[in-house]
DNA sequence: AACGGCATGTAACCCGTTACATGATTAT
DNA sequence: ATAATCATGTAACGGGTTACATGCCGTT
């Protein structure tokens, strides 16, 4: 459902290709929203048969033809319908560490401790990746596009990803504390 | 592939229906990890096939005959194996929310505002449903089981959502006001 | 009279991942 | 030599949701 609508996000800010919309996605909207090509591919086929994208073909030689997508009006019309959905669910989230933490009680405490640790040095790391790469990467490309009112939302978006991160790792700081403590 | 763990683990804690896992499901694990009834029954049967439980049935009249599954030792250790499985991965997130707000830069501002508040809204809900209801129903599961060290573990993973939505509400209350000034 | 709780399950469908297939060019 | 990048796609499978089917009991 949600994929849709991103694709025709990105297609909207210009006319591009699903190899494009993957590179964009793992730039960008990765770590809230990721899609394999293979689920592109089909995905993009069905936004071209509701008439929300219309598709032209740049001949390439040594490799396949471009298929480069652009948003139609009805395209950009559902795009706004979409956003303007009220916000007013909680997201079903899915997160099996804290699954395994759960049920970790039958662990010793010192397998506890090394999965929480390790879970922080990934978490920590992240934490860096959100105020690096991916805040240079934004940057970029307001500028580059000059979205400037896009760009004030890319940059929210991005911001609650680091503070995600940053409370993720304070968390489990606080967790193996008590782990250290009580078990 | 998640799903057959949190039922293994549930059911190590006592003998139980399909129906009573559900049930505590959405009382405790709920917000990291759920799973529809129409999923849990046949997910039990691949598990007994797998001998990792056996099945007892109690007949009822007037309703279906419960059948109450018990974990096998081939159980308790398939879920051991899993439980030391290392956490050096990030999870994949969804998360719908995020995705709208990125690409509303098209929105006027005060849709923006609206959506905003009204996540705000839902999120502040939350965080008392995480103070209140979950901690109750944590404290009273300890009590009653004493299972004392699941306890601990159960707290600590109350209290990842409880600071997850408190910073979702921060993070609200700050895109709110990037919004007004800067769009 | 209608709804929610108890208790089991099946069927159809959608979403997403992994693997496979092709094949030239460029970088290591 | 090997791997990565470019560029398209299909097929098989697994995970998960929604809808449907049955039927009693107690509450509103």
């Amino acid at each position: 459902m949600a994929l849709k609508y991103a694709l025709l996000g990105f297609i909207r800010y210009a006319p591009m290709t699903g190899y494009d919309l993957k590179k964009y996605m793992e730039l960008s909207t990765r770590y809230f929203w990721t899609a394999e090509l293979a689920q592109i591919y089909p995905t993009l086929k069905q936004l071209e048969d509701a008439g929300w994208i219309e598709s032209e073909i740049e001949p390439q030689v040594g490799k396949p033809d471009k298929k480069i997508y652009t948003i139609t009006k009805a395209g950009k019309k559902a795009q706004q319908e979409w956003l303007k959905q009220p916000l007013d669910f909680l997201p079903t989230v899915k997160e099996p560490v804290l699954l395994q933490l759960f049920f970790s009680g039958v662990l010793d405490k010192e397998t506890i401790l090394a999965q929480l640790r390790l879970q922080l040095q990934v978490h920590r790391d992240q934490v860096k990746v959100h105020q690096t790469e991916i805040k240079d990467a934004i940057q970029e490309i307001t500028l580059f596009t000059k979205l400037q009112r896009d760009g004030v939302m890319w940059e929210l978006v991005r911001e609650f990803g680091e503070g995600y991160e940053k409370q993720y790792v304070k968390w489990l700081e606080h967790a193996i504390k008590i782990v250290e403590e009580k078990l």
